[in-house]
DNA sequence: AGTCATGTTGACGA
DNA sequence: CTCGTCAACATGAC
């Protein structure tokens, strides 16, 4: 569930739902479940991993975690955490971290670092890994603050697309590596989009979970890299270590 | 059936 | 104050 483009999916199934009043609000998230009683939902939104419902005076922030599903017009078995309830259906969130931001979601986020946002801004990411030149590329790229949507299965493939190694340091990449980062971060989470879209996102994993690199047929290498020490899959023949 | 995993936060101690 | 470590959360695919 969790990485930006499955959220983007998400999104975009709630267009009936905007402009539509709450009717009924179900699920044990710990917020005070009774204030979007009675309201309408102004738009959906999403920046990065967060799923964001947004109303006049406040926005619901939803992030699914490691585990978190939804369903629409549905039930799951799972326990609800958060479900509301539209005049023209249901939208139910499970296994899901909510809390409330007062203020719009313009007033919390900074969308240009949301890989897939309109507003992304590759010039800030750049500027962003500057500030941070001893750190591993695998560790910057699941920073959220600086590539908001990206995780682990973005971040492996990124690095196997630019051949370089994830224990790279950032400070060390060369301006071509930098640039092919900046790009290919963005472009692959549009193409994870439209291939979870086919449902054919994991024959498309040249590294991630792959006993073989898809370019060069080499061992994929597994590793618990960097201080987030999430597993990197690479190559060791294909991604060079800067 | 057991293992592993697309993630983050907060507590605690050094 | 900051860093590292760990527990906690909770589900489903294989």
């Amino acid at each position: 569930m969790p990485e930006g483009p499955s959220i983007v999916i998400l999104r975009e199934q709630l267009d009936r739902f905007i402009g539509k009043e709450v009717i009924d609000v179900g699920g044990n998230a710990k917020i005070d479940l009774e204030r979007l009683k009675g309201l309408k939902v102004l738009d959906f939104k999403s920046w990065g991993k967060h799923f964001l419902i947004c109303f006049r005076d406040f926005t619901v922030r939803i992030h699914f975690m490691m585990f978190g599903s939804y369903a629409i017009d549905g039930a799951k078995k799972a326990r609800l955490r958060l479900g509301l309830t539209f005049p023209n259906g249901v939208l139910n969130m499970y296994t899901a971290d909510v809390r409330i931001w007062e203020g719009t979601a313009d007033e919390n986020y900074d969308w240009s670092s949301d890989v897939m946002s309109r507003h992304w801004s590759r010039k800030k990411a750049k500027s962003k890994l500057m500030e941070i030149p001893d750190t591993q590329v695998g560790d910057a790229l699941l920073d959220q603050n600086v590539f908001s949507g990206v995780g682990n299965i973005i971040r492996n493939e990124v690095l196997h697309r630019i051949k370089v190694h994830p224990e790279s340091k950032t400070g060390k990449l060369p301006k071509t590596k930098i640039d092919a980062l900046l790009k290919e971060v963005s472009a692959y989470a549009f193409d994870f989009l439209r291939w979870k879209k086919e449902g054919t996102l994991k024959r498309q994993w040249q590294a991630y979970h792959r006993k073989e690199c898809g370019r060069c047929g080499h061992p994929i290498h597994k590793k618990e890299t960097g201080k987030t020490r999430r597993a990197s899959f690479f190559c060791e023949r294909c991604q060079k270590k800067y």
